[in-house]
DNA sequence: ATAGGGTTAG
């Protein structure tokens, strides 16, 4: 065909021409920096093209750049490529599969090189130990130390390191410590002594490790870190916090480790309160700091501070992971913020099962199940493998909503369509959502014919369904159980004792309360907390030692009288005590979740909704105080309880009063 | 030839 029949081209394509193909130098250049699939797939083209596919050289580069891209497959399609691999290839390619935790693979090609007779050097023993280390191959360690020794590089003390830690890795931190006994005196260096500290840390042996960290001739930053971790790990936080004071300086890993022990141990509010130190210190927060921090924000429900750490996140360029998306979302859900959450997910870039199975438990906490349904369909949609979790989270959006034949459905899903066996917090949902809906014995049935012990939660589930449908004969039953299975646990005589009173049996209900002090049982105390101006407020039932009680005193008997007005009746069968009318009613008005709300009313602005986080289940006469204030006080309140979120407005509840 | 090994935070 004549060329000059063709009509020119579009003056765009005239003005970028199709880039000329790379030079040799160029080639070389754009191989050392990490590319995508596609530009692997570009590149490696170009080099076809160039006849350079051969060329050891190219190929060689081409490798590593598949490393550096993250993309083990295509590593390995270069590297077949490779008619006699050299040692080069090999090391590379056994790095690239350790790196993207493709281990079974990298031991495996270790094999093969052996098979080959290719020669093993000094750098290829430490890639494939970490590679055994993380599939504890207790066996092939063995092999590989024997062949390391064999090689003559028993003597090194890298080899010897990456052994002390596949051992302590495999649970063998004694075998892991005649390696570390073995090593000459004046090479031992730091890093191998902090190899066996963490060693011992990975085993529990904690005792062992600060022993060790005691004798240690000299210290660096990752010898403190490592025990400031260990002691938020095993709960005793104040001696981390000790550590963590004392330590001649500290990098981002010291704040990270020390913010998730405060989490770990549950101080919520010291985690935040280090995190703000952390603003005045000379490190920066990076992706780390802000998944163990969001959490803290979450169970607190402080989400002013959640939402000034995402807008850090974006003005400081914080790399965003799946992990940052995933903590963002699980916390604007605990904030009671479900519009935000949904706003990380559509925006995620990577979304995975446990992104999706976070957004899905968050929607179920908001009574959202359709929604939640929807990411479901997504994730089918989209070939995300649904888990356990997400499971967990779909049985709980059914019950919160009181749709029973679909948990039954979903229930049965798991192991027909995925592969899944329920385990039993599915069991839990399952009689959660049976008995919630009034299907008492069938959800006792279920309890009876699980495959696995049921744990005392499952019995307490079924509780507190006999509570919701007065069933004091299934309940006492019940709770004799758990009494039985835990007899210092406060939950059980507390709902008991909810039933009777809601039945009317007050000499039951006062019985019970003389066995708890009997036992010596205390309970509970209610807690809520409110976020105003950045700071987190907590009230305790009852509360008289917060330093505005005064005010907020008034104010809660303002509301209460203005309520009373309209015809408000505290509901005394929420008490827990048989007391004469009058006692009943004084304590159930100080409920802390009222305290917090008058508080709210007192500080906040009218725009915003009041936003509180119980750590017990709201009562039935809180419930109702709720609705009338945001109806003639004209205020939305968004509470959480220790199971979900009522969402308050103009008189009613997001719940439908099916809780 | 070519690159490259061991410790600590979610």
């Amino acid at each position: 065909m004549a060329c000059s029949a063709l009509p020119s081209p579009p003056i765009h394509q005239q003005l970028n021409p199709p880039p000329p193909t790379p030079t040799h130098p160029q080639l070389l250049t754009l191989l050392k920096s990490p590319k995508t699939p596609t530009q692997l797939k570009t590149l490696h083209a170009h080099l076809i093209k160039t006849s350079l596919t051969h060329n050891h050289l190219f190929q060689g580069q081409l490798l590593l750049c598949c490393n550096l891209s993250n993309s083990p497959a295509y590593a390995r399609r270069v590297f077949d490529t490779v008619p006699n691999p050299t040692q080069f290839f090999y090391n590379a390619m056994i790095k690239c599969y350790s790196e993207n935790d493709h281990h079974k693979e990298a031991i495996e090609l270790y094999g093969q090189m052996r098979s080959c007779s290719v020669n093993c050097d000094s750098f290829t023993f430490p890639v494939v130990l970490r590679s055994v280390g993380s599939l504890r191959w207790r066996g092939i360690g063995e092999e590989v130390h024997g062949y390391v020794v064999k090689m003559g590089f028993g003597g090194l003390v890298i080899a010897n390191t990456a052994l002390i830690d596949m051992y302590c890795c495999c649970g063998m931190w004694s075998v892991g410590r005649q390696v570390f006994d073995r090593i000459g005196e004046r090479v031992k260096d730091v890093i191998c002594w902090n190899t066996m500290i963490a060693g011992y840390v990975k085993n529990g042996n904690f005792l062992s490790a600060k022993e060790l960290f005691d004798e240690m001739p000299e210290r660096n930053v990752s010898s403190w870190n490592t025990v400031v971790d260990m002691y938020g790990k095993c709960g005793d936080v104040g001696m981390a916090r000790r550590l963590f004071d004392e330590m001649p300086a500290r990098d981002v890993i010291s704040w990270n480790a020390m913010i998730s022990g405060y989490v770990h141990g549950g101080r919520f509010s010291d985690a935040l309160e280090l995190f703000r130190m952390m603003q005045g210190s000379d490190v920066k927060p990076n992706e780390v700091t802000v998944v163990a921090v969001l959490p803290a924000c979450g169970h607190l429900g402080a989400l002013d501070l959640g939402q000034w750490i995402h807008s850090y996140i974006k003005r400081n360029r914080v790399k965003m992971d799946v992990y940052v998306d995933t903590a963002l979302i699980d916390m604007y859900g605990k904030c009671g913020s479900v519009e935000d959450a949904r706003g990380v997910f559509d925006n995620a870039e990577m979304k995975d099962t446990f992104l999706c199975s976070t957004m899905i438990e968050v929607l179920a906490m908001h009574g959202k199940a359709e929604e939640a349904f929807g990411v479901f369909n997504y994730m089918r949609r989209t070939g995300i493998r649904p888990s356990n979790i997400t499971f967990v989270g779909l049985l709980k959006a059914c019950s919160h909503v009181g749709l029973v034949d679909i948990g039954v459905e979903y229930f049965g899903m798991m192991s027909k369509d995925f592969e899944l066996v329920p385990k039993v917090e599915h069991y839990g949902c399952l009689v959660d959502l049976l008995g919630r809906a009034g299907h008492l014995e069938k959800a006792y049935e279920t309890i009876k014919s699980m495959p696995m012990e049921p744990h005392p939660i499952v019995w307490g589930t079924l509780l507190s369904a006999c509570r919701i449908h007065c069933n004091v004969k299934l309940a006492e039953e019940v709770a004799l159980h758990l009494i039985e299975l835990e007899p210092q646990n406060c939950g059980h005589y507390v709902l008991l004792s909810n039933i009777y009173s809601k039945a009317g049996k007050w000499n039951e209900a006062a019985k019970l309360r003389k066995i708890m002090k009997e036992k010596g049982v205390m309970k509970k105390p209610g807690c809520s907390s409110i976020e105003v101006d950045h700071s987190v407020y907590e009230f305790f039932a009852g509360d008289c030692i917060h330093p505005r009680r005064k005010e907020i005193y008034e104010m809660l008997d303002k509301i209460i009288t203005r309520l009373k007005s309209e015809g408000y009746s505290p509901k005394t069968s929420s008490a827990l005590h048989d007391v004469d009318i009058d006692e009943k009613e004084q304590a159930l008005l100080y409920h802390s979740e009222k305290l917090a709300a008058a508080f709210g009313l007192l500080n906040s602005n009218h725009k915003t909704p009041i936003r509180i986080v119980k750590n017990l289940r709201i009562c039935d006469d809180c419930h109702v105080f709720m609705k009338m204030v945001s109806k003639y006080f004209g205020r939305s309140l968004i509470i959480r309880d220790c199971n979900r979120f009522h969402h308050f407005k103009d008189g009613s509840c997001s719940c439908c009063d099916y809780w």
